[in-house]
DNA sequence: CCATATTGTAACTGTAATGGTTACGATGGC
DNA sequence: GCCATCGTAACCATTACAGTTACAATATGG
């Protein structure tokens, strides 16, 4: 499907700046951040705004700069984090419209679209039921 | 996401050739199909290659060469046409492994792995409880 | 045994998404 | 005013997707 990883990075994101700040840290920088995901600082910065314009996290500039958790970890589930980094449906219709004049090509679309929307509000349903306090739990006992 | 149309297409070109052939027709050719779907016949030839390798569909070559369902759409479920089309799964893990050294980026890729297939599994459930037929009448009612 | 319609498949292209990288101005506490 | 860090634009490499061209392989009817 060509699927990206930016559900598996914001959740990463998100989890380390809660543990960091568990452990009476105020602020995370996107530095500190990058080096436990294994990527480039200014890919996490991206996506910490974009999830800072769901209202998931906030940022301090300046001396002291850094980023920390809007709600607790328990209050955020990966619903939330997928709303505010996946704006898209996970499939997708025809690139350009099929033949009207043909049956098939005339109902398909709506037809494929009620399918699809079924299998988003299930996957929304899914996410809803994981926090990320949960994930945490599942990271610590992961030996 | 980057979602692409393929189970779209796959299930408009089944259900293209199934009611082509319920109303007396043997084969279906790749420029008809092409023809409503509205795009190039060598797209609807790659794709049911990969149908009739999934054993769903099957060609005839020379004069009165096309395609032929080998089941009945009421045989064949999203599910089929989904595995037969979409090789990869939906959510992807980190690019490259995080830092093994971090808690977090230990154990991350496990904890999101467990929520990534349970998700595929629902999913999977969604996909297989509606066959092509449920597909057809939905838009043979679609006026 | 040839003419013909169609499959089968390789090769190339344009477009877009993804994520990595560099660069540099903006910020604000010290 | 110094300095660490954010904020963001710009660019690049890689890949997926779908469209297109091209042409050999096939098999049937004449």
């Amino acid at each position: 499907m060509s699927a990206n990883s930016r559900l598996t990075v914001a959740a990463h994101t998100l989890t380390w700046i809660g543990l960091y700040q568990r452990r009476g840290h105020e602020v995370a920088t996107s530095e500190q951040i990058a080096a436990s995901v294994n990527t480039n600082p200014v890919v996490i910065r991206r996506l910490l705004a974009q999830l800072r314009k769901a209202g998931l996290t906030d940022s301090r500039r300046g001396v002291g700069a850094g980023w920390m958790l809007s709600r607790n970890l328990s209050a955020i589930t990966l619903l939330d984090v997928y709303e505010a980094v996946e704006p898209g449906p996970i499939f997708a219709l025809h690139r350009s419209a099929p033949d009207p004049e043909c049956v098939v090509g005339h109902g398909i679309a709506p037809a494929m679209t009620a399918v699809y929307d079924g299998i988003e509000a299930t996957l929304r349903k899914e996410l809803a039921g994981t926090t990320l306090e949960d994930v945490l739990q599942n990271v610590l006992n992961a030996t």
